[in-house]
DNA sequence: CGTGCCAGGTGCCAT
DNA sequence: ATGGCACTTGGCACG
């Protein structure tokens, strides 16, 4: 495509809040939280409605570059390519983009109101352990779920039966260090609230690190082995489907 | 276009390692590490070289759905529609999009093979303490940096004109109550390695939340206010400029 | 708006 | 492979 028609195509579609994909050729240099520069290689340009900015590169997961939402997003005309300016002024920060070629382009207005529909979060998995507190143990009382401390939210709050206070952070993946420490953040913050010296912590997860445990013990407190709710339930419902074939 | 051309094209594109960008109106469910559903609306639907799938809204800046490199990607053809399944075994996932319209497709051999170059990482913060120890205090000599215990690495290890270790632990933004846990693990750990009693922590970033100066301070340590290098360069650089016009 | 923290976090590098 | 952690992390919820 001609890259001055591009330039011109973008530019009213960016004013009509189309949403723009295309292939080019370009070159990229970054400043804001850091500063970054890529030479010249095809990518993958994504501008959305909203001004956000997004560039992939044709392989990995994540973007090489991307402008948040609410960006201005402007276009000059340089010799024979296009220098795209994204600049935000919210987090201060530039993209440039030098386009050099465009091989495909499409912009369009796109309607979507959904929102999506999520299941197996952290907070399932603390409402799970409120509702079947012997998950943690048989003299397991919960109190209240996502606590508000100074230091940060309780997963769980609850006391055993001789009312002692007991603290439960909750990971739905391998509990590593840095849960250790919050959970000791949280104990160290109700013995100082309640004014007393015995508070048990319970670290709740499906796993948990060789260093984490022994960190963990270490504190006097206690790892519970407890899976995360719906996790991979469809593959395991799958699973036995694909395995007949 | 065509719903059954799109799904032969999408095939024989992913089959060549092409990249397939387009706009369709989809809905989309999800199983693996969670489980979710997202009602029909319209999206842009990316396919790379790797099979990676990426699934964006017409807003925001993140993809509302994914799948990682090396997934199996396959397309079925369903009445007046198009089923995309992924599958990943190596997390065992799933993603099916139900395609019901393709407004725009393109495919496309990508060549790329730049790397980015990236400056103002926290390791180029580390760099630039150990280069200028006095950023730290006068009293500041480092030995060593990216310092590894079993209990994660020390960014910059030293010590003071009277032999006594020094842990400085840096952040490239605000330092938080997470820091400090980090920073206090790292200089129990020297304690206990190195036997003695006398241990400095220094927590160096722009800033830090009250609370985490508080709990700071509460052990101890002290902060160092170090700004992270070439932050913001260009933007300085260039504001100048814009106020000229 | 700042503070704290989860995330389908992802990616990088170390052992 | 696992562990520890930074990330232009992003996004949410609460004070």
């Amino acid at each position: 495509m001609d890259i001055g028609e591009f330039s011109a195509m973008a530019e009213s579609a960016v004013a009509a809040r189309e949403v723009i994909i295309a292939f080019v050729h370009c070159q990229i240099t970054y400043s804001g939280r850091a500063e970054a520069f890529l030479g010249r290689g095809d990518r993958v340009l994504l501008i959305k409605a909203d001004s956000t900015v997004i560039i992939h590169q044709p392989e990995g997961s994540n973007p090489i570059n991307y402008m948040r939402p609410g960006s201005a997003v402007t276009f000059e005309k340089v010799d024979q390519h296009v220098m795209m300016h994204v600049m935000n002024s919210g987090d201060k920060s530039f993209l440039d983009v030098e386009i050099f070629r465009v091989y495909d382009v499409a912009s369009r207005k796109l309607e979507d109101g959904q929102k999506q529909d999520l299941a197996g979060s952290e907070r399932d998995m603390s409402d799970h352990i409120r509702d079947n507190p012997t998950l943690i143990g048989n003299d397991f009382h919960p109190i209240s779920r996502e606590e508000q401390t100074d230091v940060g939210f309780i997963d769980v709050f609850g006391h055993d039966k001789q009312g002692h206070f007991v603290v439960v952070e909750c990971k739905r993946i391998t509990a590593s260090l840095m849960a250790v420490d919050q959970l000791r953040r949280y104990v160290e913050r109700v013995k100082q609230i309640k004014g007393t010296q015995v508070v048990t912590g319970v670290l709740a997860a499906p796993s948990i690190t060789p260093n984490a445990r022994d960190m963990l013990e270490s504190y006097g407190f206690r790892y519970a082995h407890v899976q995360p709710p719906m996790r991979l339930e469809r593959w395991h419902r799958d699973q036995k489907k694909i395995f007949e074939y």
